[in-house]
DNA sequence: CTGAGGTCATACAGAACAGTATGCGTCTGT
DNA sequence: ACAGACGCATACTGTTCTGTATGACCTCAG
């Protein structure tokens, strides 16, 4: 590995990392390396009296001399050899750091998604993107709507998919697909002969619904909001398993998207007919200048290919 | 640990390693771990306008965003969060490097000794010194005394437990201990009923030695040359023990150090009367300015105890 | 032993950087 | 809603550092 580099600055990002964060390290290790200042003052592409200089600071400030003239060259001193190894190991960390953020190929991408993406649709994605970047490794987080949004803003994630789509300023977003809202009903329920209802006819029956946090929930209270209505929610659970499973028990309705296939023996789903009762899967972001290339890689494939993915997976 | 330090120079080698070696890292780190360029500036006793700026430096140069400003605060970027791990390894790495040079108690010593010393002498210097300084690590290396010369020179030991004393220039010595010269003899040979005896009497006796880079060989060589002799070494091995065999043997004489409580049975040792004939055993190491605490801390305790201990290793 | 070549350190001019003061945007309490 | 406080960024001046040229010292060959 050759590290010569000429000291241009462009506004590309493949720059070496360890020579930024810490440049002090990287003649340190260049001297002792070489043992030799011109040599090493060539391939860091400076004038060897920085370099001199450098090193001459550096001793200064430790106390300790690292180096030491013998005859017409130097040589490391005991404590230069001491401390070599721990400098090695630093820039090795850093070049390890650089990388994540700077090589597409070996980044880490921290993505959350719903827990209905979970089962098809993000393995999808991630199988289909690995085959072209199979180095690019992923932290997953199931997450709820909230937590998402929460965890993009304060930068715990790089991407998440949920839904709906926050309309936050500082976070840009992508609809990948649309599902209608369903009401669920019993199957004796009086409405469950009906294709489809207006968010008021739920009258009087008692809601069942997730949890604060979940989108589901949050779209719930909006479409109740907008119709001038006040949900008489009975139960809240974070299981959509468990919603429908109290519907079919008869303790309630409850508004969820449509179930993939069909709908839950013992229920009866009816397109709700008010507008906006749908829920958008989308993408969300939070852009900033000079964000790692792995993730930006990853981004774009998922504008590419997520909806034909998230579509199919939720059928 | 509150790392608020003035920048002052002294001359003392306690300062914080990290911040020398690479002061943008602790510079990010600080920030990273705050969220808050006013205090990390505070805690690295730095203005707030410095800290700010060299942030913007490190963002321009790396071409990436690691913070971002968040109303009046500022947080991590995802890319900032990523990198901030590796800055920390580094850091860590950065700091134990440091604490090995200037933290008396946990540094490593690197110790060359001679053959003779492993078995009673090293030891019994180490467990006393260890008693004072439980956290030293010592790196043993038998070394004999053309390797451990060389070791000092290119720094590849901190200090060697010799004989004879080098007289080179550049390096420290201290003598320890003196031990006369003796000439081994088989039982049975003319001299074996002398005490002691000119080296000019060995005659055409031919002479067992040890190889070359041996202290006790260099000796004998010097020994010969200054009585205008020619040695006439019919065997050369690397251990005493071969050589006083092989004297027992009758198969030549041989100049050693006594050995220690009585001579090997079969052999009789005559003291050498030519002036110089004796072994001095002492301390060897190669000062530099700004040495590693441990190792200055290791030495002035040879300097102390050695002779008392060496004398009784060798009685 | 002397001269030529090689290597690191120093001198001086110019660029980059640090320190002080201040501006601009944001949050909080009444 | 508005005043005050808070917090980061920028402007200006003095110091430090970088880069070019040169000096001092060592090594090696003849």
């Amino acid at each position: 590995m050759t590290s010569a580099q000429s000291h241009d600055d462009g506004p590309f990002t493949g720059r070496d990392p360890g020579g930024i964060l810490a440049p002090r390290l990287r003649v340190f290790e260049a001297v002792a390396r070489t043992e030799h200042i011109t040599r090493a003052a060539e391939e860091l592409g400076l004038p060897q009296p920085t370099v001199s200089r450098a090193l001459a600071r550096i001793q200064r400030e430790l106390g300790l001399a690292l180096i030491e003239r013998t005859g017409r060259g130097v040589r490391l001193t005991r404590a230069g050899r001491t401390l070599l190894p721990y400098v090695r190991r630093a820039l090795k960390e850093l070049a390890a750091g650089g990388a994540q953020l700077t090589d597409p190929d070996t980044g880490t991408v921290t993505l959350a998604f719903l827990p209905t993406l979970g089962a098809e649709v993000v393995p999808s994605l991630i199988r289909a993107f690995r085959a072209d970047h199979p180095q690019v490794r992923f932290s997953l987080r199931q997450e709820v709507w909230g937590s998402a949004v929460r965890s993009l803003r304060e930068g715990g994630v790089d991407l998440a998919l949920t839904s709906p789509v926050p309309t936050e300023r500082g976070l840009s977003v992508r609809v990948l697909h649309t599902q209608p809202l369903v009401l669920v009903v019993p199957a004796g329920h009086p409405l469950a002969r009906a294709e489809e209802t207006p968010i008021s006819a739920v009258g009087t029956d008692q809601l069942i619904a997730l949890n604060r946090g979940r989108g589901i929930r949050h779209l719930t209270d909006g479409l109740f909001h907008r119709a001038g209505l006040e949900p008489r929610i009975a139960f809240e659970t974070d299981e959509v398993g468990t919603v429908r499973g109290l519907v079919a028990a008869g303790l309630g309705v409850a508004v969820l998207a449509a179930r993939p296939h069909s709908p839950l023996p013992g229920t009866v789903e009816l397109r709700i007919t008010d507008p906006g009762a749908e829920r958008s899967i989308g993408v969300v972001w939070h852009p900033y200048e000079g964000e790692p290339a792995t993730v930006a890689s990853f981004r774009a494939f998922v504008l590419a290919e997520g909806e034909r993915l998230v579509a199919g997976g939720l059928a």
